[in-house]
RNA sequence: GGGCGCUUAGCUCAGCGGAAGAGCACUCGGUUUACACCCGAGCGGUCACUGGUUCGAAUCCAGUAGCGCCCACCA
């Protein structure tokens, strides 16, 4: 009821927080104020960060969106510490993710993409390969990215290949790359073999028939053995038992006949074979089974390959050849039937089978010929890096993950027979005899014709480190920006991506002698539903980021995935969280927006000496911007997120701005514009603080706050604890106690928040503690006919008198009281019982004895107070 | 078969040796001159179970039971 006669400070904040204008008139021009371009001859510290691939299956999606922040909040962060800051973006990988679009819309037309051909095919990826770079760069932008995604950094599949090539070739030439006919992991659907990392071992019910060898009728020696894959019996080429299984002594260097095909095979002896399982007896397939390929070899067998590439009967000269293994199994089972030959069925019988990862079908183990990386050096120096510290893992629980790859990872098959990728750079004479391989801008003989396969998607990517730098030249972002600072990735990525880049890292030995791809891994989870289970586009529960962009806003967005950002750990991320962290994003606005029309300002000297609510929440801003530090040094996202919104939304809105109001509103000029400025001071900070984690909303609020150009380029901020005042925060505590007591009071009393009560005050309270209490309880000064209906003490002794003009509710009253006491009670009971306890007294430290003493006296005065409450209420 | 991890309020999770916490949900009251995407007050838990170590255990150790993830060539 006021009527001011200073005009009110204003401000351009509407009185609506609205995301949408808030993102979509900042963005414009930050590139063009020349944030994003690093500056090779700076002598800024360098911060550099690789960014993961996008999604294979095409898009932007949550996962990557999720990642995408935290290492963004890295970026601004390093940024607004000063340092000199790049990204290491690259088109690599966006090229995959279009070859997968380009897949699925052949498969969706019905073309079958052999028939297409390899060129075509390749014309088509190209035509896509614009648009979907140019989608690319407008979703990264949305999320409200420091990168510059200018086109050229998009633009790398040339320096991409050369960088493979060059890798290769370096390989080859020192034996690290080799070509062999090994046994591999075959995937009939995609017509490639896959690396172990791409195939999924599930449990599936299958069958397991035991199989009479030898001669049918008993009218010679035969033995049993048993399969999960009947079809494989078809390439069988002997049966196995133990050397020293007594039961198959005399069959040992003897012929059975093999079922079906009218040939025999060997009985051998060999140590592998478990005679204890089963029968004893084992069918050998050495084209078509990893330890049966094994025992082949030893002994060597034949290795006649039974099934073509996409997993049909083949050459056994058999009615079967032409089936499909699974129409083959089962036919091959019913004419061994017929023949009274299977002998025991378990059906279900559960065992775990490898699927590929990509087609989902069961892989089939195939003798096939393919490029293979000797890992053993490779992997042993990807492991030193770590052991020996020079690469950090966080959390370095994960490490032990690290290690069970690295020290037991199998040669790396590395050729695939897909459509798209980089083409192994071997060439072949005419005649086949001969091969060699070219470096970048070599050019094979006349006629010399190039290996069709090409390489796995992750020996390129295993290159990013570097390779997106400019390797193998030796350029000025290279000996700027490499080893990079920090990888943050998922850890379901460690092995087949982390693992790659370090052994190519670590043996490119980029720079110098020893140096690695970057000093720290940084791993996060996964993120999850409400109900714990994957996001998946198939399950239906996946989110589109930009949906909830669209409708929350980039900053609530990036805010939720902050929220989830714990090392190393899953989490749940669900449509409530985004609402809460929107909501959060309004409080802000709402609160600037309160600062600045009560004339909150970031201009002069801040207050030496603070006062009241000014000191305490200068104190509190100290430890704020510590405990950040320290959390971001451990990439505690989640636990930054959580900080600062408590410390945003409980202390500053809840309590320093209510507080704030008290000299604000009060005669105290001088009083009002220390608070004007330590207010400032808090916003400036606290949102400098939030920046790297909801950059639109806090630019937004910094510029109109301070007038300043941008939050982008502000320092980062410090701590300094010598602005930390003793006795100011007891000073506010002693305000919140009796606040939150009398306002408890007055709920149970059914008293509306807004209605102001005539009241005394008295006890162990300053000046300012009084009026504060006063200001936010709404109590006016007693009056003539001041009668006091209601008295409340609390337990720091402070008696507060009031006037309800009417009875109090004796019986609310004396519930809460009841409460109080019982609670004062058990207090007391736990203290004493400590306190008793002699072998508590001796062994405790004393600063534990004297705080359970403090707690025991607190409870005494407490039930002492409380009894007296009670004993003063009416009966009845 | 081998690792690793989890089990805390209705739900999702923090806490990881010295007084049981948060968000959401729920109940009650509220047009308090920033904010109903809000404010105030409240309800709600033998911290999976059983032993052990300790003056003291949600927290450390062992075992049990469920659940999850990763790895693995048992026919």
């Amino acid at each position: 009821g006021v009527t001011t006669t200073d005009p009110a400070p204003t401000t351009t904040l509407p009185a609506q927080y609205s995301p949408g204008e808030v993102e979509a008139g900042l963005y414009e021009g930050w590139e063009s104020r020349g944030y994003f371009t690093a500056d090779a001859a700076s002598d800024r510290e360098p911060f550099s960060i690789v960014i993961p691939p996008p999604n294979v299956t095409g898009g932007l999606h949550l996962g990557h969106a999720f990642e995408h922040t935290l290492m963004d909040a890295l970026v601004r962060r390093a940024r607004m510490q000063g340092k000199e800051t790049l990204w290491v973006p690259g088109m690599d990988h966006a090229s995959i993710a279009v070859h997968a679009l380009v897949e699925k819309e052949l498969a969706e037309e019905g073309t079958d993409r052999r028939a297409l051909g390899r060129e075509a095919f390749i014309e088509r990826v190209w035509q896509w390969k614009a648009a979907y770079g140019g989608q690319i760069l407008d979703q990264m932008r949305r999320l409200g990215d420091s990168v510059d995604w200018t086109r050229e950094r998009f633009t790398l599949d040339e320096g991409f290949s050369r960088a493979v090539q060059t890798m290769f070739k370096r390989l080859y030439d020192e034996g690290l790359i080799y070509r062999a006919e090994r046994l591999v992991n075959w995937s009939p659907v995609l017509r490639s073999v896959l690396s172990d990392a791409e195939v999924d071992h599930r449990e599936v019910e299958g069958e397991l028939v035991s199989i009479r060898y030898g001669a049918a009728d008993g009218s010679g020696p035969s033995l049993i053995v048993a399969t999960t894959r009947v079809e494989t019996m078809l390439g069988d080429t002997a049966v196995a038992v133990h050397p020293d299984d007594e039961r198959y002594a005399a069959l040992i260097g003897t012929d059975v006949e093999l079922p079906l095909t009218g040939r025999r095979i060997p009985v051998i002896a060999d140590g592998h074979v478990d005679p204890q399982f089963g029968t004893g007896a084992v069918k050998v397939t050495p084209a078509h089974d990893p330890n049966d390929f094994a025992i082949g070899q030893r002994h060597g067998l034949p290795m006649p390959t039974i099934m073509d590439d996409e997993g049909r009967i083949t050459a056994t000269g058999t009615d079967f050849d032409g089936m499909d293994r699974f129409e083959a199994r089962v036919a091959v089972r019913e004419r061994l039937r017929e023949q009274g030959r299977i002998v025991a069925e378990q059906r279900p019988y559960l065992h775990s089978v490898g699927h590929s990862e990509r087609s989902k079908e069961p892989i089939e183990p195939r003798l096939s010929l393919q490029w293979f990386v000797a890992v053993d050096t490779l992997a042993r120096a990807a492991g030193t890096a770590v052991r020996d510290g020079r690469v950090a893992i966080s959390p370095p629980e994960l490490a032990a993950r690290y290690f069970a790859w690295v020290d037991h990872l199998h040669d790396w098959c590395i050729s695939r027979q897909l459509w798209w990728g980089h083409r192994i750079p071997v060439w072949y004479s005419p005649d086949g005899t001969e091969q060699i391989c070219l470096g970048p801008g070599e050019e094979p003989p006349a006629g010399w014709r190039q290996d069709e396969d090409v390489l796995d998607t992750w020996f390129s990517a295993g290159l990013w480190p570097f390779s997106t730098l400019g390797w193998p030249d030796d350029t000025a972002d290279l000996r700027r920006f490499y080893p990079t600072t920090v990888l943050v990735t998922g850890y379901d990525i460690l092995f087949f991506w982390v693992v790659r880049m370090m052994m190519f890292s670590v043996h490119a030995e980029v720079n110098e002698p020893g140096s690695v791809p970057f000093g720290t891994v940084a791993l996060h989870g996964m993120l999850r539903d409400k109900q714990g289970r994957k996001m998946s586009k198939s399950r239906g529960n996946g989110v589109d980021p930009l949906d909830w962009m669209d409708a929350y806003g980039t900053d609530a967005t990036r805010f939720t995935f902050a929220r989830c950002g714990n090392p190393g750990a899953d989490a749940p991320v669900s449509e409530e969280l985004v609402q809460s962290s929107r909501s959060f994003c309004t409080k802000l606005w709402n609160a600037t927006r309160f600062a600045l029309l009560n004339g909150a300002t970031t201009d002069g000297e801040v207050p030496s000496i603070p006062t009241g609510a000014d000191a305490w929440i200068t104190g509190r801003l100290q430890q704020v911007v510590a405990d950040v530090d320290r959390l971001y040094a451990d990439f505690e996202f989640a636990k930054i997120a959580d900080l600062l919104y408590h410390f945003a939304w409980d202390e500053v809105c809840d309590w320093y701005l209510e507080l704030a109001k008290v000299t604000l509103t009060g005669d105290d000029e001088g009083a009002a514009d220390a608070t004007r400025r330590v207010l400032g001071e808090v916003l400036d900070v606290l949102l400098r603080l939030l920046h790297p984690l909801m950059p639109f909303l806090t630019e937004r609020l910094w510029i109109e706050l301070t007038g300043r150009e941008s939050v982008v380029v502000a320092a980062w901020p410090q701590a300094d604890f010598t602005r930390v005042a003793a006795g100011a925060e007891r000073e506010i505590a002693g305000v919140r106690d009796v606040v939150t007591e009398v306002r408890r009071f007055r709920s149970d009393q059914g008293l509306k928040p807004s209605q102001r009560v005539p009241a005394r005050v008295d006890g162990p309270l300053g000046d300012y503690q009084q009026r504060a209490v006063r200001h936010l309880l709404r109590l006016t000064e007693p009056g003539p006919d001041f009668t006091v209906t209601a008295a409340l003490t609390t337990a720091a002794g402070v008696r507060i008198e009031l006037d309800l003009s009417r009875a109090i509710d004796v019986a609310a009253e004396r519930a809460r009281l009841t409460k109080d006491r019982a609670a004062a009670t058990k207090e007391l009971e736990q203290a004493a019982a400590k306190l008793g306890n002699e072998a508590f007294l001796a062994k405790a430290p004393e600063k534990v004895v004297l705080g359970i003493r403090a707690r025991r006296e607190a409870a005494e005065s407490e039930l002492a107070r409380v009894g007296a409450a009670l004993s003063a209420l009416p009966v009845g």
